[in-house]
DNA sequence: GTTTGACCTGTGTCTAACTCACAGGTTTAC
DNA sequence: GTAAACCTGTGAGTTAGACACAGGTCAAAC
């Protein structure tokens, strides 16, 4: 299987595909006469895997471990528990920081609605986002 | 005023001014026997207003393109309402999407709490990712 | 006057997770 | 046989800085 096939079967790009192999990910073999790579079944389970993976959150870097582990015949769940405790505190803040910047957008939108566009003069840039900044409340 | 000092007065890292100044969003004279560079104030009030529209959401290009209105003494207004209307919906989708995200990994934990660690076998990598993403519910 | 050490500078390179551009090979239709 | 459509791998570009590093500067000690 090509990766153009892969992909569409796996729903992902091509080049998300050409991605995840290039940095060792999957490890298609390669005609000789081609250069083409090739995806054995194998290789398609394994990119299924770390689809799943993504879905939850695990870096590329993460997913790496979490091969490399299972490549030794060592149990990977450990790692796995590990890694997701860190992700998850990562995306919690990150979900706060989110949470905060768009209220701060909607206000400033708000904000905005009946003033004046105005042109730039002396030290003012922009006078809606300097004054927004000066009065967040 | 020099890089550091600057940066110290506005609560960023000398890297931070650094980088506006390659990329153009500062323009500080550079001393013709030291190499160094020097903000004025005018630079000094620029990268205060750098730092409220990065607060509000805005991306360095955002920004040059503000910069590039008002420096031709149009008023950067209308860009500014249109720009953080696009960055609003995008923050709108990560918001969300982080939101989903983190569910969905508060539910994996909770899952995995009273699951046993297990060796790779076959095309199961690990079985509790494996798992979790053919149940979901 | 010189030497030492602390501090500061600009520039080049690296990051994550892909996406895009491109030159060229392959397959299919006629 | 040839033309068009399609596919491939590889190299480079993307964000918003952080980090490494060789060298310059400045005050204090001698």
């Amino acid at each position: 299987m090509h990766v153009r096939q892969l992909a569409k079967m796996l729903g992902v790009s091509p080049d998300t595909v050409r991605y995840y192999t290039r940095i060792g990910l999957l490890d298609p073999q390669k005609s000789i006469e081609n250069g083409y790579k090739f995806y054995s079944p194998n290789e398609q389970n394994r990119l299924r895997f770390i689809l799943s993976a993504r879905d939850l959150g695990f870096s590329v870097d993460d997913i790496k471990q979490i091969f490399h582990k299972a490549d030794e015949g060592e149990s990977p769940c450990p790692t796995v528990r590990r890694l997701i405790d860190n992700r998850l505190h990562e995306t919690e803040q990150r979900f706060q920081d989110t949470m905060r910047l768009r209220a701060r957008m909607h206000t400033a939108v708000e904000n905005w609605g009946d003033k004046p566009d105005k042109k730039p003069s002396g030290n003012v840039i922009c006078h809606l986002i300097d004054e927004f900044t000066k009065t967040p409340e």
